[in-house]
DNA sequence: GTCTATATTAAGATAGAC
DNA sequence: GTCTATCTTAATATAGAC
């Protein structure tokens, strides 16, 4: 992460290449349109990195991260109440952080692919530890479907266009009380200083 | 609509399109693909459909149908309490209906950028009609975020892999009770009644 | 670091035989 | 109704000059 001339092209292509992959989808986002929009060409594209996997990739990275981190620090906690609150709050940061990503994350098929590749188990495993923590051990269907349409419903409100207005301040104390309500968590007025990352 | 042996090949398309869409995401699926599933050569495919944006809209169309028809009947209703409560549980039960379509609706930019292309205001119209019936005239942030992760959340939930193997019954009870709670609507369910998967 | 030029592959789509 | 064969276009990707 050298801060340097040389960065600067790799840096806006990734900040252009998530804005077409929410316009577009992925696969709808060819490196022509890329290069058209940073005003070089493909062959350019190509010196920063090999394929256009690695460019996925390097989009979906920051989230991903912070969702891995989010996970393991939720599962290290010994209360399930507290793995809940630590999770909510720790979601609902990531989404205000990474808004049009997550948005991403929680449709694009293409993106889903991508990142199946690369490296974890993929999103799934994330779905499954996110789902499994936020609906408990042997869930019941009520459970299941709160966890699922708070989690959801969560990501794909933080990326939506038609909220994008509201500020993040705004948004992340929406989106908490929205989820503390479906999960069944006690409702706060400050939420807790569970983290800063 | 003549209900003979040459729409067998075109029903088995479209069911077949439905389940590549999912997996794969319209911009992902190929008519090869498809060609491929069906044990046909994409020649076959174009004779029953002229273009791949048609696949599209016949795939996508029961869903828009029934869509437009809901919101119709909603926005008729004169007190808003039972415009909620009519689009709330008409929605819920048209993502039963169309499970795996709805998700796909709300996600995929493939689906979203074909309707638009064809026939109405697409789904931003839709989209905006709904949110505006169930968040209501001059909505706060909160009502806002409500109405969004209701419907967001209603849908991914409606489509999700995870939820497949609830029934359609249970699966619309939860559904409608999330959405009551979120949308601080009545609830009318049988209080202890929520088990058997 | 970006260019021109090109190779390769697969997509959507059509023509015409059977 | 389905086939083979082919057209056209656009995608990913590479080679090599500047």
């Amino acid at each position: 992460m050298t801060a340097g001339p040389a960065e600067d092209t790799r840096t806006r292509l990734l900040q252009t290449a998530l804005r077409l992959f929410t316009e577009h989808g992925v696969e709808g986002t060819s490196l022509q349109m890329i290069a058209d929009a940073l005003g070089i060409t493909k062959a350019a594209v190509y010196y920063h990195f090999k394929t256009k996997a690695e460019i996925t990739e390097a989009v979906a990275e920051p989230g991903v991260r912070d969702l891995d981190e989010l996970v393991l620090r939720a599962a290290a906690q010994k209360r399930r109440g507290t793995q809940v609150d630590l999770l909510l709050e720790g979601f609902v940061d990531l989404v205000i952080r990474h808004r049009a990503l997550v948005a991403l994350f929680s449709s694009d098929p293409g993106l889903v692919r991508a990142i199946e590749k690369s490296a974890h188990g993929g999103m799934e495993g994330f779905g499954q530890a996110l789902l499994g923590i936020l609906s408990g051990p042997d869930p019941t269907p009520a459970a299941r479907v709160n966890a699922m349409v708070a989690l959801t419903g969560i990501a794909m409100a933080g990326g939506s266009p038609d909220l994008a207005r509201l500020s993040d301040d705004v948004l992340r104390t929406e989106l908490l009380d929205v989820g503390r309500r479906l999960l069944g968590r006690p409702r706060r007025r400050t939420p807790t200083a569970v983290s800063t990352l």
